[in-house]
RNA sequence: GGCGCGGUAGCUCAGUUGGUUAGAGCGAACGACUCAUAAUCGUUAGGUCGGGGGUUCAAGUCCCCCCCACGCCA
């Protein structure tokens, strides 16, 4: 039994994720837990919120809330959500958590004393009626390259110049508006990222099965221009993880935060921890899933991010864990995912533009998102959501295919034998060639799950239910019946242990209707067919079974339209 | 401007290290069936593989140039 780590791109806490979010992590690193776990592994798979930042301050403030209380708030809406989307976490933590505060701490200690945190004196704009320090994105003012009024401290928008935030004229906070800013000393640590350079780069290089997508995005980080730059890790805010050196306090840094992508991938391995410790459990539970020398070196980690996530995962968190000098688990393969774009544009979370997570399960179980999402996903180039397809494809594969099936073949039975698995009849080369090209399928199926292809692994479980149906109709067991009952009990008897085979298959895809295929054939036999024929004979003859309600009710085009015209615009 | 990923049937996409008449699903047309969610199954039509050069006995698949879309960075 193989023994894997799992995680997905943690979330920033502040709003609600759309669909494209969603597909480029969480819903793949779904698909892949759900299919180890059914396939015997042990798994463990983890996310989190990612809580800390400007942006989580400034939105909890036009709450008129507490920048603490408002992330426990929108914790709670987003692990609603995911369960909503039946996520199947492990753990869903929280960066803010205590255990990550120790953690992060821990590493910044490690790092110092490996000699790899250099202090820095830099000049940063303080924002007097703030009273704060801004950071260069949220002071505004007019370019002094084009006149654009509304440049940004990092960026002038419309010309595009790299710009300082001493450039702008008549700089303003874009917190409060206010004018009165003064360029104030204040003192950093950078993470030495370039000391690590060699080492980064001869990992990367080792890693011959990534994705082009990834190592391409690693690769040119590390070389392009004077190579891998430290970066800051500490931030003068309130809201954050206090800065310390290990448990003792850091002289010159009282009153500063570590910089949020220097806490949240360590997030990864404290939420490990928030899951052991809310079970009550010791950090031996935990350490063997991330600690190489108790345990963890026969784990095999995998992470599933969207593509603007790629550096942070292949150069800066390594880093940490490198320069820790400890043996914590490295990452074992990455998926990254392009993006999803929404009817002729992309999805915006800023702009309110698509689709949203909690809108959508609104409007549809979450079967039918999976499904659609999963089937289409942005693997190798970005890709498209538009509702006359999403109507199309939900339609044809989930209620057609499959949801018929089962449809077709517990009434057949039903009517002539009554709700359970009739017996008699012999099975012949019909069945025998179905066998076949189903095992042929599912181990084909497997594959691409194992390699994590999972479009193809949609298209192939889809071609398995297609079996299904060819089977049906070629031998006909409505005309067989009646000269030939016995045969058609034993074509009815195959058909209605298919149902329960497609159930196993289709649950990492999904799951809702998995289990309400289960329980119509009143079984919890959910074991993986590793022997397609004896999964065929798991409902023996005089098995009760029921006829479950239409497992997929079809998208009407006016459903199809009014949502169509709802999400056209911004959300409100 | 640099870099990256793409540009294959109306649509969404597959096409391994170059090798027989370029594939799948959807959509379309026609046919079969009637158990079923007006579902299913079968057959057929449709592409000079973005454009132009080149290498090769042979290129969608390698090399060069160009065009288009998207993204990242500066």
């Amino acid at each position: 039994m193989a023994r894997i780590l799992i995680t997905s791109a943690i979330p920033y806490i502040n709003g609600i994720k759309h669909l494209g979010n969603l597909v480029g992590s969480q819903l793949p690193a779904d698909l892949y837990a759900r299919y180890n776990r059914a396939r015997g592994n042990e798994v463990l798979f983890l996310c989190a919120t990612d809580e800390h930042g400007t942006p989580a301050e400034l939105a909890a403030a036009k709450a008129g809330k507490p920048v603490a209380d408002y992330c426990a708030e929108m914790w709670q809406v987003q692990k609603d959500l995911s369960d909503g989307f039946r996520l199947s976490f492990d753990m869903f933590g929280r960066s803010s958590s205590p255990q990550n505060h120790a953690l992060t701490q821990h590493f910044a200690g490690r790092l110092a004393d490996a000699g790899l945190i250099e202090e820095v004196s830099e000049k940063q704009v303080f924002s007097n009626a703030d009273g704060r320090f801004l950071p260069d994105r949220y002071i505004e003012g007019t370019c002094p390259n084009c006149g654009y009024e509304r440049a940004r401290g990092d960026q002038c928008e419309n010309c595009t110049k790299q710009l300082d935030p001493t450039d702008l004229i008549d700089a303003r906070s874009a917190i409060s508006g206010s004018t009165d800013l003064e360029v104030r000393d204040t003192k950093h640590l950078y993470l030495k990222q370039s000391q690590l350079r060699s080492k980064l780069s001869d990992w990367i290089a080792s890693k011959h099965d990534w994705p082009i997508l990834t190592t391409s995005i690693a690769k040119k980080w590390l070389n392009d221009g004077d190579g891998l730059q430290d970066r800051g890790i500490t931030r003068d805010l309130d809201w954050g993880i206090p800065v310390k050196r290990g448990d003792e306090d850091w002289p010159g840094m009282e009153g500063k935060v570590f910089y949020v992508w220097f806490d949240a991938p360590i997030e990864y391995i404290a939420s490990a921890k928030e899951w052991t410790d809310a079970a009550g459990r010791p950090d031996a539970d935990w350490q063997r899933w991330w600690r190489t020398d108790i345990g963890a070196d026969d784990v095999r980690y995998v992470q599933f991010m969207g593509k603007d996530n790629v550096p942070f995962h292949t150069l800066s968190f390594p880093a940490t864990i490198m320069g820790s000098g400890e043996p914590w688990k490295l990452v074992d393969y990455i998926k990254s995912f392009n993006y999803l774009n929404y009817d002729g544009g992309q999805f915006s979370t800023s702009q309110g533009r698509g689709v949203f997570m909690d809108q959508a399960l609104e409007i549809l179980p979450s079967d039918y998102w999976r499904w659609w999402l999963l089937s289409h996903a942005p693997e190798s180039s970005d890709s498209e959501f538009t509702w006359e397809a999403f109507q199309q494809d939900v339609n044809k594969d989930l209620a057609d295919v499959l949801g018929n099936f089962v449809s077709r073949i517990t009434k057949f039975s039903r009517a002539k034998w009554g709700e359970v698995v009739p017996e008699g009849g012999e099975f012949g080369p019909e069945e025998a060639a179905l066998i076949d090209d189903l095992t042929a399928r599912v181990r084909a199926y497997e594959s691409h799950m194992e390699a994590m292809e999972v479009r193809k692994s949609a298209a192939e479980l889809r071609a398995i239910w297609v079996l299904g149906n060819e089977y049906l109709q070629s031998v006909a067991p409505w005309t067989v019946f009646k000269t030939n009952p016995h045969r058609a009990a034993a074509i009815a008897r195959l058909s209605l242990n298919l149902v329960r085979l497609y159930a196993v298959l289709s649950a990492p895809f999904v799951p809702d209707a998995a289990v309400t295929m289960l329980d119509a054939m009143n079984t919890k036999d959910d074991s993986w067919p590793d022997d397609v024929k004896t999964a065929l004979s798991a409902l023996p003859a005089g098995h009760a079974f029921t006829v479950p309600d239409v497992l997929f009710v079809k998208i009407q085009d006016e459903d199809r339209d009014i949502w169509a015209d709802r999400f056209s615009g911004e959300r409100s």
